[in-house]
DNA sequence: CGAACCACCTGACGGC
DNA sequence: TGCCGTCAGGTGGTTC
């Protein structure tokens, strides 16, 4: 589930407890959602200090003192959470103990996500993020608009896709486009460059403002501490079809856009 | 380059 | 109650 503002709460929230900690025992509760042996990986990271917790595109990464970095992607249902020791549960995947008791759990109900260790020098390599695009909160609306005006993809899957511009989603595309009253399946190339930029500075806003509100929470997404999101409450299209534009009152529809649920208000979002 | 598939998994929900 | 189809915050691969 999560997309880019929940994984950056999460980030922010594991920094602030994380940090300093040594992490002391490494159980592999399900080791199919480790990409290596647990012989390889539990050495690379056991006994290790966290240095920092952040966060590039959708990737969790944890990084330690030695320079090796403990990247999670958690896909549709991964969570990551730190708090009090527990007793396994049942979508328990990997499991770290800290040094003072704590525990630190990698939990995904349909176990598509998985967490690696890198090396610095791997880490660099990691054929994934050498594909992402640039971070939209760090860069440019105007930059970026560039990305999709000489494109002739669909603007929906142009900004599902993480080579175009990183860390987005299905929620946070839809609400970025009924935001820039762009319709979903607009081509990049017939967008033009002020509405492209348009779209990209409310792309922008909607990441902030999810991230302020603590992410969203549908199904499955809780926070570092364990907690729902509340911007699932600020959804504008996401979710409502059939439900009335917050906006103009018109009834939202829904078509399929590089496969996945686009929802949008025919009438603030016209075809075209 | 782009679109339409399928795959990976598990669970929730609605219809019959 | 149970079975069946559909859908879900993502990504990767194949094929046309």
């Amino acid at each position: 589930m999560p997309e880019l503002p929940e994984v950056e709460v999460i980030a922010r929230g594991l920094h602030a407890t994380l940090a300093g900690r040594t992490l002391a025992g490494v159980d592999h509760v399900d080791p199919t959602r480790l990409s290596e042996g647990a012989e390889t990986f539990v050495p690379k990271v056991l006994g290790g200090v966290v240095a920092r917790v952040h966060r590039r595109a959708k990737v969790l990464l944890i990084e330690l003192e030695s320079g090796m970095t403990l990247a999670f992607h958690l896909k549709m249902t991964g969570r990551v959470v730190h708090g009090l020791m527990r007793p396994v549960h049942r979508h328990d995947r990997t499991r770290f103990t800290l040094d003072d008791g704590s525990l630190l759990s990698f939990a995904d109900m349909r176990r598509f996500g998985y967490v690696r260790a890198f090396a610095p020098d791997e880490l660099c390599c990691w054929e994934f993020l050498c594909r992402c695009g640039p971070e939209p909160l760090e860069t440019d609306p105007a930059e970026l608009a560039e990305r999709v005006l000489n494109r002739n993809g669909r603007i929906k899957a142009l900004l599902l896709d993480q080579t175009v511009v990183a860390g987005v989603g299905n929620i946070y595309a839809d609400e970025a486009l009924h935001r820039a009253g762009v319709h979903p399946r607009t081509r990049g190339r017939r967008i033009g460059r002020a509405r492209a930029q348009r779209l990209f500075a409310e792309l922008q806003a909607v990441l902030r403002q999810a991230i302020a509100e603590n992410g969203s929470s549908i199904r499955d997404y809780v926070n570092a501490s364990g907690d729902a999101g509340a911007f699932q409450n600020s959804f504008a299209v996401y979710g409502r079809q059939g439900e009335t534009c917050k906006g103009c009152g018109a009834t939202l529809a829904a078509v399929k856009v590089a496969g996945r649920t686009s929802t949008f208000c025919p009438k603030c979002q016209p075809e075209r």
